[in-house]
DNA sequence: TCGTTGAGTCAACGCCTGTTGAGCGAAATG
DNA sequence: CATTTCGCTCAACAGGCGTTGACTCAACGA
């Protein structure tokens, strides 16, 4: 009639990981503090003690959605500095649940803010890496600004002028920008 | 002794203006959810009930606090926006405490969200008007989004790299990108 | 001088939050 | 079949929140 009746180490898996995903959407949707233990719950369909019982309190089950593995390629030129990050601007316009949550949430909650400093620094470091001349750490800062703030712009904020482009144009336009960033200025 | 005993009237419009500076900064700190009432009127050393009395509740607070007067200047050609832009980041670089504090809040406070899209959404426009060929609307946006990112990781996020600059550099170094966008595209 | 006004306080309300401990009942184990 | 394990729920707690209404008392106007 109902459920096949699975072995119980599996459905333990799949509630945890059900109640994850609820987290990650309304994390990602309203950020840490609007998102209440209750209202994932009930999203998971699940008792709010039993979140609770399995991610010890509300800042681990953030710190837990929010988890996300990081590429960590490094490029060799300038050009595929810039190609690298359009790249994963282009992908970023689809960017998973879990990189939304930390970035909704990375203004307001002090941990989701040093998430992503973590993870903005580690961007810098790699594409300036790439970059020649002086003050390259500082155009691969200005460089990795630009797509945080093109990402909210599109994604949070959710700016008429931007999500009326298609990817391919932001990228398009994006790029001679990013190039000049790239290149040691005058 | 203590105070000369000011005007009643006087008072009043000291208190008000004193409770609004200490939201405007707690706001600007902490965001709209992580900022009490009660803490506002610690900071303004007065009860709580007080601050409602005069601003009726928590979100015409804020609402109060986040208000600031645009400047509505245009721009007649595209070096003329460019340098526009890059004037008002170099202000920003000690944004007024109402801003940040929009700023602060715009990703997890809906009204302030609202507010911070028509602010940007003004400001788009504006330089769009001043920008030649196709996608203007598009390129001032991004435009924008550079801003928008650099002011964010330098202000709110304090992304080391950022304040380890001066402005002069940060501003000189983003001339050269801004250009780019500036431009119609290949 | 006396009644009125109004700036400011006090104590409390109802609500929602994160969090806890006891308990139930079905699956696992022997 | 008897027993243990454990996924999950229930009911409740303490604390903090925005918000309210009654009150106090000094400044004001006549």
């Amino acid at each position: 009639m109902t459920e096949p009746a699975l072995p119980r180490a599996e459905r333990r898996r799949r509630t945890e990981q059900r109640i994850l995903d609820a987290a990650r959407d309304l994390f990602a949707e309203h950020g840490f503090e609007r998102t209440t233990i209750r209202a994932v719950a009930a999203a998971a369909e699940v008792d709010p003690a039993l979140v609770m019982q399995y991610f010890g309190n509300k800042r681990r089950l953030f710190a837990e959605a929010v988890r996300v593995a990081d590429p960590a390629d490094s490029a060799a030129s300038p050009e595929e500095a810039v190609e690298q990050l359009l790249g994963t601007l282009g992908v970023k316009m689809r960017l998973p649940p879990a990189s939304l949550a930390m970035l909704r949430s990375m203004l307001t909650h002090p941990e989701a803010a040093a998430t992503a400093r973590e993870a903005l620094s580690r961007q810098v470091g790699q594409v300036g890496a790439a970059l020649p001349g002086e003050g390259a750490p500082l155009r691969a800062a200005l460089m990795t600004a630009v797509l945080l703030g093109v990402t909210v712009g599109h994604q949070l904020l959710e700016l008429d002028e931007l999500r009326e482009a298609s990817h391919d144009d932001i990228v398009a336009a994006l790029r001679p920008a990013l190039r000049a960033l790239a290149e040691p200025g005058a």
